[in-house]
DNA sequence: CTGAAAGCGCTTACAG
DNA sequence: CTGAAAGCGCTTACAG
C-alpha cells in the first residue's frame, strides 16, 4: 500500500529483497560500519548522522539480520530456558516471568525441555548452546543442580543464571529460593494448630528442594517441640498421581496423620483426591498444606493452605541478571528483593 | 579429560577454538563443500567419503554453526510460537505438543507472546519474523485468526500453520479443531439429561472459538428440541476471573439456570467458585459442563464434565505440518487424524 | 567522529 | 561424485 510513499528512499534497492546495511549506508552516505554504530547505540556518532541514519532504517523498514549479527558477535540474541521439571505449571509460569524480563530487549527465548536422567542429556545440551551460541541460558530447578551441565556451560563460555533453594554458586549466576524458610512456616502454622502426628511428601531426591523443604519443615516442627516421624514421610515425584501413591500410603498407616505438608501443590491436589475418594473431609478429618501457590491453589476447594514461591517473579529476575552485563550492570550487585517464601493461609488446614 | 584422546585428529586445530567446517575439511583431506554436503545430508558423496568425513566430525566434536548456516540458507533454525492466549494452561500442552514434533529435527522452539490488541502488534511480529528469518511458526487461537498477521508471513514468505476451530486457509497450513462437535455434545448431553433452563458463558468475541461453540451448543440444543435464550447467555474472557462474573450475573436470575456450559475449562472452575460461594452443591443444584478438558478437570471436585480437545496432540500436528516440507512431504496430505472433539463425562453434571 | 579491509562459518551456483 | 570462488549481512580491529 504505502510502497510509493518510499519509493524516494528504496531507489535503486532491489524489488523483492529486504533492504540490508548496506542499503542504508548507501541512501544516507556513510559507511555501513557508522549504520553499524547506530544500530549497536555506539557513543561515538554525531547526533545529526544518528539522526539521519535512524530516518533512513525508518523509512525502509530495515531490520538487522539476527543470524548476521549473531554470525559477527560470535554471539546470538537468543536466551534458552532448559529444563526439566515435571510441573508444567511451575514452567509456565516462570517461563511468563523470564519473556516480562526479555520483552524490549531485543533476545528472544528458545524453550529447551529434557530428561535429566538421560544417557544424552550433557551431550544434548552442549550441542543446544554451541550449535546456537545462546546469549546465555535459565536453570530452573533441577537443572540449575547438575554439575555436569555446568560445567559444559562454563567451558563453552556462556553465562546462566541457576535457579535452586540454596546457593550452589556465585551471587551473580545464582538466584535462590530460599525454601527453607517457606517450609519451617508450615511445619510451626500445623504445629500451631495442634497437629502432632504429621505426613511429609517429600519431592523426588533428584530435587534439592526436596531435601531444603523437608529440612526447613523439620526445623519448623521442631521449633514447637515436634519430631518429625520418618514412617509418617513418603516421597513423592512432584507430580499429581505420585501424590495420590503417596497420600494412600500415609493414610492407611494405623494411626493415619492428621496433617501432611506436601513437597509442592501439585502432589497436595493427589492428597485431596485420596483423601475425598476415602470419604475425609478437608480440613476436618484431614489438614493439607502445599508449596508454591500455583493459580490452582486458590481454585480448588478447600482453597489450599500453601507456601507462596513467587515463580514469575524468580524468573524475570534470574533474567534480569542474565541481563545485567548488556545494560552495564554488575549481576551480582542488582537491587533485586530477596526472594522470601510466605505461608498463605488458606482453608485446607485447621485447628485439630 | 579425553584431551588426549583426539590430539591426533586435532592436530593443527588452534586451541580454545571450536572447530568449524574448515578443520573438518581439512583433516578429512576434503574440501569444505564435501563436509557441507555430509551435513546437510546430500545423496551425492560416495559412502567411503561420507564415513570418512563423520568420523572427523565426531572426533573433533564439531557442530555446525546456526547462525553460519542461517545466514547462508536465509533462513534460520527456529520455529516460533506466536500466541495471545490467556490460558497459560492451554498454551503450555499446546506448547509441548510442538516440541514433541521439533525433538530431533535440530529445530528450536521461540515462544512468542503477544497482545492482540496491540497497536503495534503487526510491526512487532513483522520485526521478530523477519529478524530471526524463521523457519516457521505456529499460530494458535486466536493468534491464528488475525489476517494482518498473516499478510505479513505471506509476505515475509515465513511458512506457518493456523490451528482454529473453522478452517481458514488451505489445508497445508491449517489445523481445523472442528469445535462445533464438541459443543453440540455438551448440548445433547445437557438436554438428555433433562435440562432446558440453561446458561452458557461464552467466551471472548475475538475468539472465533466462541461463536463457533456457541453456534454448536445451540445446535446440539436445537436438536433436542430446546433454544438457548438469550437472556441465558454471558461473555466472559476465557479466564478463571472472567468465569467468576459470568456465572454470578447468570447465577442471578430468576429463575436461575440449573446448567451451564462454558466456553473453557478456566472459566467451568469460575462457575465451581461461586456456586460455592451461594451454597449450590454441584451436581446436585447445578451441572456444569466445560470446554478444553485441561488436566486440572480430573483433579477438581467434582470432577469435571469437559469437551475434550487433544491440545498438545493439536501442537504436534501443526508443527508436524510445518516440517512436512523438510521432509519431502506434502503438508496437506499427512495422514493426520481429523481432531474431533469429544465429550468426556464425569460427575459435574447430571440428570436434573 | 568516520571509513576501507578482513573476517565470522557456512552454502549456493557454477564448473569439472 | 568433488572443488574453488563468491557471497549471505553483519562486526571487529586498525587507521585516520
Amino acid at each position: 500500500m504505502t510502497d510509493d510513499d518510499t519509493t524516494s528512499a528504496r531507489g535503486g534497492l532491489k524489488p523483492g529483497k529486504r533492504p540490508t546495511i548496506n542499503d542504508v549506508a548507501r541512501i544516507a552516505a556513510v559507511s555501513k560500519k557508522t549504520v553499524s554504530r547506530v544500530i549497536n547505540q555506539s557513543p561515538f556518532v554525531r547526533e545529526e548522522t544518528r539522526v539521519r541514519v535512524n530516518q533512513v532504517i525508518e523509512e525502509l523498514g530495515f531490520t538487522p539480520d539476527a543470524q548476521a549479527r549473531g554470525l559477527a558477535f560470535r554471539r546470538s540474541f537468543l536466551v534458552g530456558l532448559i529444563y526439566d521439571n515435571p510441573s508444567p505449571n511451575y514452567v509456565v509460569n516462570m517461563q511468563q516471568g523470564v519473556l516480562d524480563a526479555l520483552r524490549g530487549s531485543g533476545l528472544e527465548l528458545v524453550v529447551h525441555p529434557c530428561v535429566r536422567s538421560s544417557e544424552t542429556l550433557v551431550a544434548d545440551i552442549r550441542a543446544f548452546v554451541e550449535r546456537q551460541k545462546l546469549f546465555g541460558v535459565i536453570l530452573p530447578p533441577s537443572m540449575s543442580e547438575d554439575e555436569r551441565v555446568i560445567e559444559v556451560l562454563r567451558e563453552l563460555d556462556c553465562p546462566y543464571v541457576r535457579i535452586a533453594s540454596v546457593s550452589l554458586d556465585e551471587a551473580g549466576s545464582m538466584l535462590v529460593t530460599n525454601d527453607h524458610l517457606g517450609a519451617a512456616e508450615a511445619g510451626r502454622h500445623l504445629a500451631d494448630l495442634g497437629h502432632s502426628r504429621i505426613g511429609f511428601i517429600s519431592g523426588p531426591a533428584l530435587f534439592r528442594s526436596s531435601a531444603v523443604r523437608g529440612g526447613g519443615f523439620r526445623e519448623g516442627l521442631a521449633e514447637k517441640g515436634i519430631t518429625l516421624d520418618d514412617r509418617y514421610v513418603a516421597v513423592g515425584a512432584y507430580t499429581f498421581e505420585s501424590g495420590v501413591e503417596a497420600a494412600k500410603t500415609l493414610l492407611a498407616l494405623d494411626p493415619p496423620p492428621t496433617a501432611i505438608f506436601t513437597g509442592n501443590d501439585e502432589m497436595a491436589l493427589g492428597v485431596f483426591k485420596v483423601a475425598r475418594d476415602m470419604g475425609l473431609e478437608i480440613p476436618r478429618d484431614l489438614s493439607v498444606v502445599g508449596y508454591d501457590d500455583l493459580p490452582m491453589a486458590s481454585r480448588v476447594w478447600p482453597n489450599l493452605t500453601s507456601v507462596r514461591l513467587p515463580i514469575r517473579d524468580m524468573g524475570r529476575m534470574a533474567a534480569e541478571k542474565l541481563l545485567a552485563p548488556m545494560r552495564g550492570l554488575d549481576p551480582a550487585k542488582l537491587n533485586q528483593p530477596e526472594v522470601r517464601p510466605s505461608l498463605v493461609v488458606r482453608d485446607s488446614a485447621t485447628t485439630l
